[in-house]
DNA sequence: CGTAATAAAATTGGATCCAATTTGGCAAGA
DNA sequence: TCTTGCCAAATTGGATCCAATTTTATTACG
């Protein structure tokens, strides 16, 4: 795609994200167009990509409206989450990882050892620990060299918050969430020895354990709007 | 979409699984648009929603070509989608079946025992199985009540033979394919006496096996192209 | 005063036009 | 003969135009 609709489509994916076209809003071609200021067709392309993605939802006979997404929606798609994973640390143990992925594992253990050794957690570790989180799951999901998978997520990872590409944190209690990072990063050590160790029974099971981290927040987080000022989040585009 | 956009996207559809486009090919919006008799932009969604469909594969610079699937890209498809109906199973046991949804899978159930019990299965009876495989099926995705589940089930569907959708058997082995389907059959009847006692996580491994019952025909069936003269094959569009 | 019908405005999908980028071929020089 | 550079053809994306369909508003009649 060109780089002008690539920006279309960013902008309708943030603008749906943060709650500037609110759920259930009806969207018309012509005056998304005029507010990006391009023509119409760039804006049509998009609305269909962002349908297929399950952020549109196109009405019985004409436009389309932003799709209302539910805190159960989102806890939906983290099950969904983590029962693909779960597949894909089991396929990885059961196939064998390569010795580069597992550099690459153990590179994301060891340098989240050192960030939590430590004892605390500043807002650049947080973006250090996502991108090495973000890294660890990767890493898994391609080792599992079952591309039905990767295709699965890719769908699921355009709802906010239910993709490990993006993480939230509250600011104002950064040695709670040091504790819970600390423990994910935990779940990370034993998935890596369950997979190193060919139990790719218990592999899988704590994979999906591990998606219900994510969980929690679902409860906090009104999707789309109304994010507590406190919370800080991160996000990285494929 | 509209009627006529919807026929070319079918239509590419049915000429990639067929192989009339083989895969790898490079296909471009004018000799598409012409054979189909259309100007080039109900082509140009067409190839983005093949895209996400996975169909196609845009190429690095310009371009899409048809993406090769081979019997080991649905085999993964099979086993996702296995891991994704064994999702749905659990929920629906955790979370209860309906009576309505619950006489549904009832009445799959007598109808394919009615079908069976003659002791051979005519070609029309595939179609009747074909349409209760799929009923029964659909309501336990259905009744998980889990959004995500389907989504990313119809992201997989689109892959020929990956699907509920779409089965395949030997008219030349006709008694060999009353036992597997009778055999299929009978995992539905204990699927269902694990959900309905409330053994959600037996639901669950009982529909991943039952997932791999398609599998088979994967190593039969060399994707899109070379299908044997003895085989039927049974689709169903949504 | 309410309802129905008709007309007008809006919206969407398809076709065509135009610009930008890429690819491929041909020629010229080393 | 091989390589390089330039020009032409093809392809794609965006913009605009047109037709079809739907929604809405206004008017007329019961």
């Amino acid at each position: 795609m060109s780089k002008h609709g690539q920006r279309v489509l960013i902008t309708l994916r943030k603008m749906i994200a943060n709650g500037e076209l609110p759920p259930g809003e009806r969207v018309a071609e012509i005056p998304i167009s005029e507010r990006l200021g391009v023509s119409r067709t760039p804006v049509r392309i998009a609305f269909r990509t962002l349908e297929q993605e399950g952020l549109l939802r196109k009405g019985d006979r004409r436009g389309y409206t932003v799709r209302a997404i539910t805190p159960t929606e989102i806890a939906d798609a983290i099950e969904v989450r983590g029962v693909l994973e779960g597949l894909a640390a089991r396929l990885a143990c059961e196939r064998g990882v390569s010795p580069p992925a597992r550099n690459s594992l153990v590179n994301c253990l060891s340098m989240g050892d050192s960030l939590f050794s430590k004892g605390f957690l500043t807002d650049e570790d947080m973006e250090i620990y996502h991108d090495f989180n973000m890294q660890f799951h990767n890493t898994i999901i391609e080792a599992s060299r079952n591309i039905a998978i990767e295709d699965a997520l890719s769908r699921n990872d355009h709802l906010p918050f239910a993709s490990v590409s993006s993480i939230a944190f509250n600011r104002d209690d950064m040695s709670g969430e040091y504790r819970r990072f600390n423990f994910s990063h935990m779940q990370h050590h034993i998935i890596f020895d369950a997979i190193d160790n060919g139990q790719g029974a218990r592999a899988e099971a704590l994979m999906r354990e591990h998606a219900n981290a994510a969980l929690r927040y679902t409860k906090i987080l009104s999707p789309s709007q109304n994010m507590p000022e406190n919370f800080t989040v991160i996000e990285r585009e494929d």
